[in-house]
DNA sequence: TTGATATATCGTTATTTATCGATATACTGA
DNA sequence: TCAGTATATCGATAAATAACGATATATCAA
């Protein structure tokens, strides 16, 4: 072997280091994999994920604002999909690597 | 659409956050891109990593602790390499999603 | 307009995580 | 044994994150 490593850069670590951070998190995860079939209303969300409307709208918002979800409004719900091609294949990757298996 | 969604059991959506949240780190990302060359001891990973070395330490303590590296010591050094066959898994995801390159 | 539903935000407190310096332990060779 | 190198741990402080309740905004239907 000779020369040098052949590394990421210290911006990509930074930025999939702050994409790990705002997916390290059970719910969110559990959002994402909701969210993977089709989009949802906040209050479907929150009701399939088992947690409150509110902390929903939170987790909502930390995705959305690292472009990993958007939104849309209809009526007087709000639509969340999927907006990042990460998250499928990070999610593919848990389930893969992770031990992660489906339930029914 | 009837029936159910399959979705990621709790069990797992609890183990993967904690593995993302050790993985969420921009030194220990890079500290795993190190390692998947090859194992080198820790006055090595902190160089390599440009991290003074009690903190390499402290890293590699983390991710040990979750069995995701193991640790052999050689004389007065002590090698650490990759345990766990996530993490080859996650890099390569973030390389090929998170608009992760290479670069020499 | 009012009431009900749906979503969003704000402020506080609690918890976790990171950082850094100091110190300790382990090993080698002189 | 001693000096030097390599690794590990500990404690304190700082910073970031999570959790929760309270409250605000938006929409619709009556």
């Amino acid at each position: 072997m000779a020369g040098k490593l052949s590394l990421l850069s210290i911006d990509v670590l930074n930025g999939a280091a702050e994409c790990l951070k705002v997916m390290a998190h059970p719910v969110r995860l559990r959002i994402v994999d909701v969210l993977m079939q089709k989009e949802f209303p906040v209050h479907e969300i929150a009701r399939l994920c088992e947690t409150s409307p509110d902390q929903t709208c939170e987790h909502l918002r930390l995705m959305k604002g690292r472009g990993l979800l958007t939104s849309e409004r209809r009526g007087r719900r709000v639509y969340y999909k999927i907006a990042s091609s990460n998250l499928p294949g990070l999610i593919e990757c848990l389930r893969k690597n992770c031990g992660v298996k489906k339930i029914r």
